[in-house]
RNA sequence: GGGUGAUUAGCUCAGUUGGUUUAGAGCGCAUGCUUGACAGGCAUGAGGUCAGCAGUUCGAAUCUGCUAUCACCCA
């Protein structure tokens, strides 16, 4: 044997990720067998890996992997988004640094240099994925800029279209400023944040000395107001109604309107009405009739609109206007303030409304059959809470803008003549149709401008399902493995994503595209902050897998993510994993080192070694049984720790502790390969969760076949177990706990046997003649004899188990203050319980009412504390 | 403003449609250990009025209501 006596995974995992990958181990095509499908969520193609990754793709693996265990045509589909605005931004910046601006660059050799970067960049997050030990079928890699899912989405569009489901207008938007495109309202994050409330005059027209004050906290738009609004009820402006009023530095007369929606109590009263900067306003000016007065630029700078401060950014431009309306005398106070401010989730820019024209799909046609099939369980949430909150939003839906104002994505097939739009998947398409509209033959292509506008990324990932598989041009895959089994993702993007595969899949497919939904929490750092780059408070994984193996860090992500619940991610929960691993590796080389004999060991040893393999092998089928529950419900955290204390506590402190030999003793051939088996089968329960490991013990353990590996094993089926033989194991385990502690409370050696006795009554009788019960007992705790006795003997340190009572004999002085005590606050326990189940089992409504199962075992309850009390009086009398 | 969830050991969390004598686990803590696989280990132990109040019930950590604190989502 030639074993480190240190498990080592960056070799191992090595190895064995370049063994599956070269023999095509995750390869997956359609065949008779069940499939079971699983499609990734999408990371973007310029990202790297993060927490929130790891967790939700080790899920994934460990579904997919049991899949495969479990003999079912398991197909894991990876790919990437393109993420229009972040990978645009990037792009961009990448440029800048080398000198060059994007408004030099023609659309066609932008998309070069993205593409460029696409390439160079894109793989990262595969090959770290790979590093997880992630099982994807890496030959159906897929991107959503790819051509087939380029075409999926342009098809979609003029589907959308003409059916009527998609359309164009004209109104205030997300707008953010640095990416300088529309955002959808899902793309928008607000958040309380610290900002001043100012309070500026504007004088009454006609009048000298006569003001109204109005409170905002955004002065640099004074320049574009247009009215002053008041309520009609409040009594501190009624004299005011009909009036004008003058417009700080732009001096501009705009009227005093009457408006219901203004809270009297907030600020002064009295709302500045800005219609081209505010949702509110906006409507406001409609109903009024008021002018826009746009006052800033697509870069979030100052316009010549405004007048003042021209190209100056507006934050720099809220601090001149304040200064300057200050200077003249109409700044009244400022305030610190909190307010919610919402920013762009890509660049986080503060997001500001602004009037615009795109392209928007009517969700309400889309919402239904979605929203009827979560509500209905056919598509099931895992944690079902969520099912409200789909409810919520799916109830409320609103249209969902798609237009992009960049370049990197699929741009939008609609083409322009004058003021009309034709809408096809060609240029030729769209000059055919536009020749038969006007009935023109002669139009040509130049003729038409298609528009510059790109698609929003999430109208990529919608489609998810069915154009991984190119399911908007063929049929044959799609009809295999769609719908998918289950998808596992966090719940921030339940909107952005989920919600939209929903009604994508029922919308083409006429079917869900999944059956279940795994919502992960989001992994949180110790203070309960979402991990994130800008806070700097994530581990960086690749650091964590170098340090603690993928094995280590995949058990302690899964230790830690309940299902559903966001997770404190904490460090000593990975060690413990990796920890982990090191006991399996060194119970692989014990096993190893045995010594194997055929010849027959003694009748003790053979008896303990029957006792110690019936008990595992009905104590694994029971352990099997519990985690078919715990997956079904997504328990992942309790299939691990279920996995870890089996294998640890069960495994190798008591089944190899019961049967390894004496030192330079050889073991029976029997038992050995027993052990083997044992072993082997612990690798393939364990292997979803801990791939690495569990393939290098795999192999470690037996002579291998080729192809003969451990990700191609059998998934145990649960068989039955003997209860009683369980249960007479942990009678046993007390035992042998309770006479460590006499040991070790009076300082006496492992290495000294000991006399031991069981007080003779039937439970006891019936435990020394379950066989190997005697001689399993005496090997675990080294004792010298095993007696039934009729009393207690002589320097008999007595412990109870259940109601049977057994003695270790050791000599020494026993504090017989001490033990009394105990002795008596414990009867004195036991009385409390008695008092309470008497007074329990008197009480006939509880007798008449409860099931007699329970009844029945109150009165045993009952019976086995009157039988403790007897046996502790017995060991109280006898110390005096 | 509307909604969701949480509150259990020093810390992080389980507790599976209300009934397992004493509410579990990991980490941490304490004591002892060159125990011939493993100190990334072994053995043993100490830690809890289940946030508070009221109710339903024969019986509540578990169900209902209210209160408090916290987190998140939507507008």
């Amino acid at each position: 044997m030639n074993l480190s006596n240190r498990y080592n995974p960056a070799e191992t995992e090595e190895k064995w990720y370049t063994y599956w990958k070269e023999n095509k181990c995750f390869r997956s095509t359609p065949d008779d067998r069940e499939p079971f499908t699983i499609v990734i969520p999408p990371p973007n193609v310029t990202g790297i890996l993060h927490m929130g990754h790891m967790l939700n793709n080790t899920i994934q693996d460990i579904f997919i992997r049991k899949a495969r265990l479990e003999g079912k045509n398991a197909c894991w589909v990876p790919g990437t988004d393109h993420a229009s605005i972040a990978t645009e931004a990037k792009v961009v910046r990448m440029l800048r640094e080398k000198g060059i601006k994007k408004s030099d660059l023609s659309r066609e050799e932008f998309l070069e240099h993205a593409w460029e970067w696409t390439h160079k960049y894109g793989g990262i997050i595969f090959s770290q994925l790979e590093k997880l030990g992630a099982s994807c079928d890496w030959d159906r890699a897929v991107f959503t800029m790819d051509e087939q899912r380029y075409k999926s989405v342009i098809k979609v569009f003029v589907d959308l279209y003409k059916k009527n489901k998609l359309y164009r207008d004209y109104r205030m938007v997300n707008w953010d400023p640095v990416a300088q495109t529309v955002l959808s309202n899902e793309e928008v994050i607000y958040g309380e944040e610290n900002s001043r409330l100012y309070y500026v005059r504007y004088k009454v027209e006609g009048t000298e000395d006569e003001w109204v004050t109005i409170a905002t906290v955004r002065p640099e738009t004074i320049m574009g107001d247009t009215a002053v609004a008041i309520n009609p009820k409040d009594e501190r402006f009624t004299h005011l109604h009909g009036k004008r009023v003058i417009v700080p530095l732009v001096e501009r007369s705009v009227p005093i309107i009457k408006y219901e929606y203004v809270d009297i109590e907030f600020g002064t009263g009295c709302l500045k009405v800005t219609p081209a900067h505010d949702p509110n306003d906006f409507e406001i000016g409609k109903r009024h009739n008021l002018e826009t007065v746009d006052v800033l630029n697509d870069d979030g700078t100052m316009s010549e609109a405004a007048q003042f401060f021209v190209g100056e950014d507006r934050e720099k431009a809220r601090k001149m206007t304040y200064k300057e309306l200050e200077a003249r005398g109409h700044l009244v106070k400022v305030e610190d303030y909190r307010n919610n401010v919402g920013r762009s989730e890509r660049t986080n820019a503060v997001v500001e409304p602004k009037l615009s024209l795109q392209w928007y799909v009517d969700m309400k046609k889309l919402a239904s059959p979605a929203l009827d099939s979560v509500m209905k369980d056919e598509i099931e949430f895992f944690p079902k809470k969520y099912k409200n909150t789909y409810n919520h939003w799916m109830s409320n839906i609103r249209d969902w803008c798609i237009s992009r104002q960049l370049w990197w994505g699929q741009r939008i097939p609609a083409y322009y003549l004058g003021e009309e739009v034709f809408v096809a998947e060609t240029p030729e398409e769209a000059l055919a149709e536009a020749r038969q509209k006007t009935g023109n033959a002669d139009l040509q292509m130049s003729d038409l401008k298609q528009d510059d506008d790109v698609l929003d990324t999430w109208f990529s990932s919608w489609l998810w399902p069915i154009s991984v598989f190119d399911g908007y041009h063929t049929r044959e895959e799609l009809d295999y493995y769609y719908p998918t089994n289950v998808l596992v993702t966090g719940w921030d993007i339940i909107f952005l994503w989920v919600a939209r595969m929903a009604m994508a899949g029922y919308e083409w497919e006429g079917k869900r595209p999944f059956h279940q939904v795994y919502f992960t929490g989001m992994v949180r750092d110790e203070k309960g902050r979402k991990m994130s780059k800008q806070l700097g408070n994530s581990p960086d994984p690749l650091d964590l897998m170098k340090e603690y193996g993928a094995d280590g860090v995949r058990f302690g992500m899964m230790s830690c993510a309940p299902a559903g619940n966001d997770l404190l991610f904490n460090i000593s929960l990975v060690e413990q994993g990796r920890n982990f691993c090191n006991k399996i590796w060194n119970a692989l080389r014990l096993v190893k080192s045995w010594e194997v004999t055929d010849d027959t060991p003694d009748a003790e040893t053979q008896a303990v070694h029957n006792l110690t393999i019936a008990w595992f092998e009905n104590k694994f089928n029971e352990t099997v049984a519990a985690l078919g529950k715990d997956y079904e419900q997504f328990r992942l955290s309790d299939v691990v720790m279920k996995l870890y204390s089996f294998i640890w506590s069960d495994f190798c402190s008591w089944y190899l502790e019961s049967i390894k030999p004496p030192y330079g003793q050889p073991i029976s051939k029997a038992t050995r390969d027993k052990t083997l088996d044992f072993f082997e089968r612990l690798m393939t329960l364990l292997h979803p969760c801990m791939p690495f490991i569990t393939e290098e013990v795999w192999h470690q353990l037996k002579d291998r076949a080729k192809g003969e590996d451990c990700i191609f094993s059998t998934y145990p089926a649960a068989g039955d177990f003997d209860k009683n033989l369980i249960q007479n194991f942990e009678i046993l385990k007390e035992m042998v706990t309770n006479i460590r502690n006499a040991r070790n409370k009076h300082g006496i050696s492992p290495k000294e046997a000991l006399p031991f006795f069981a007080q003779r009554s039937e439970g006891t009788e019936a435990l020394a003649g379950f066989g190997g019960f005697k001689e399993t007992v005496s090997k675990m705790a080294n004792l010298s004899s095993f007696d039934l006795s009729d009393g207690e003997p002589e320097n008999g340190i007595p412990f109870m188990v259940g109601t049977h009572k057994f003695y270790t004999q050791i000599k020494v002085e026993i504090d017989v203050a001490a033990e009394k005590e105990k002795l008596t606050t414990e009867i004195k326990r036991l009385q409390g319980m008695q008092t309470g189940l008497e007074k329990k089992l008197s009480n006939e409504r509880f007798v008449n009412n409860a099931p007699e199962a329970v009844v029945a075992k109150e009165k045993k309850k009952l019976a086995d504390t009157k039988e403790k009390i007897v046996q502790l009086e017995e060991s109280l009398g006898r110390l005096g």
